[in-house]
DNA sequence: GTGGTCTAGACCACA
DNA sequence: GTGGTCTAGACCACA
């Protein structure tokens, strides 16, 4: 479970965003559970505090912690996040579609080969 | 067709890209067709020959376009990059079915969902 | 009557002042009535000692409770508190109303709209 | 035309940031107007150039500016953003109402008190 | 030249 | 111990 990955072009803090975000929506992490530290957490991903500092700010921002000063940050309820999680999913997925219809792609035989590749 | 949106928070080179590869997708823009000059279209959008420079190297990269020394740059064939693309599309949808199954979402519903959307 | 919201950004001890700032205004503390001890009421909100102490110490600052030593924390006469309180709101008035004015707002309009809405 | 004023407690990249909220909202920078550049604005303030990207970042966030790369910042459309100050202003002046209310405070006499210190 | 990310580290407020 | 702000400065991507 590597957090951060060096070759990703993708930045540091995001790629720690986009590690918790994953965690908090998945419930692997509940709600109003601790978060690390921001100090232990940059001693273990070997990075600064500032750079941990931000990736927080961010998730806070998008509503998936919450800070409260002197203890910590905390996960929040995730039950609204999850549902605005689907509908950015299937915002994508139309989008998807849109261009693959654009492209004279069979929805149905584009969809059923997909389908079976996640195996369902 | 406005091709730059400076509000838009996306580079401009990729921007630019992005345009093209639409056009040339869609089958606007056909094949050995010759592409707009660097220094016309740099013109054209009032943005640095570099910036449009920099959009073409990708899109040449990315096997869109190719270069005639001397002469100027031309689409190629678009075939086989509608193939690559379908694939490419193939392969998003996966990994967005793959996120909506963890979160326990039922993709029966949500694919009827999002075909309703785009209309079909 | 939830004193502390951890979900409010406001630090604890803050939180703390005000709601006791708001109990003494509005007269739900009377004047000379004993305020809970920093003990008790650290352990009531399950918070530490110190961040109570620090609220105490913040209330009488701004003159609302007086400490006796070994006996404990009251409160102040709030008919001058009151006062104040009325000088500090139409303060905030005037500097609102200014901005409002800055920006060409009709003040009339907005403070009828405003009182519509107090249900005034 | 200060900007920073380091008796002020709060944290300079929040004083950045109100005073170009000022700007915008009352028109003297206008809409498309190119923002200082983060280093130049750094060196007038004598402050360092991640606190102004910091005040930069939170005007972004707020939908006051938006970033070009490479290009600068520049001021957002702010009609829209005087209209949802107007609708903060409301709501700030509906709190103090109501505190005022139940303070038994006379509210024709504190408006008719405010209007006139405001010359109006 | 422009903004964006990151390091190394100091100092402060809060609990 | 916890997070928040800031400095001084490097290095990168983009125009």
């Amino acid at each position: 479970m590597a957090i951060i990955d060096y070759q990703d072009g993708r930045p540091i803090y995001e790629q720690i965003v986009d590690h918790y975000k994953q965690m908090i929506l998945l419930g692997v992490l509940e709600q109003d559970e601790q978060m690390p530290s921001v100090r232990n957490l940059a001693m273990e991903l070997s990075t600064n505090p500032n750079t941990v500092q931000k990736a927080f700010m961010e998730l806070e921002r998008q509503g998936f912690i919450y800070t409260v000063k002197g203890r910590g940050n905390f996960v929040k309820n995730n039950q609204s996040l999850k549902q605005e999680r689907q509908e950015e999913l299937e915002n994508q997925f139309v989008e998807l579609l849109g261009e693959a219809k654009r492209l004279d792609i069979d929805l149905d035989a584009f969809i059923k080969h997909a389908l079976e590749r996640v195996g369902q």
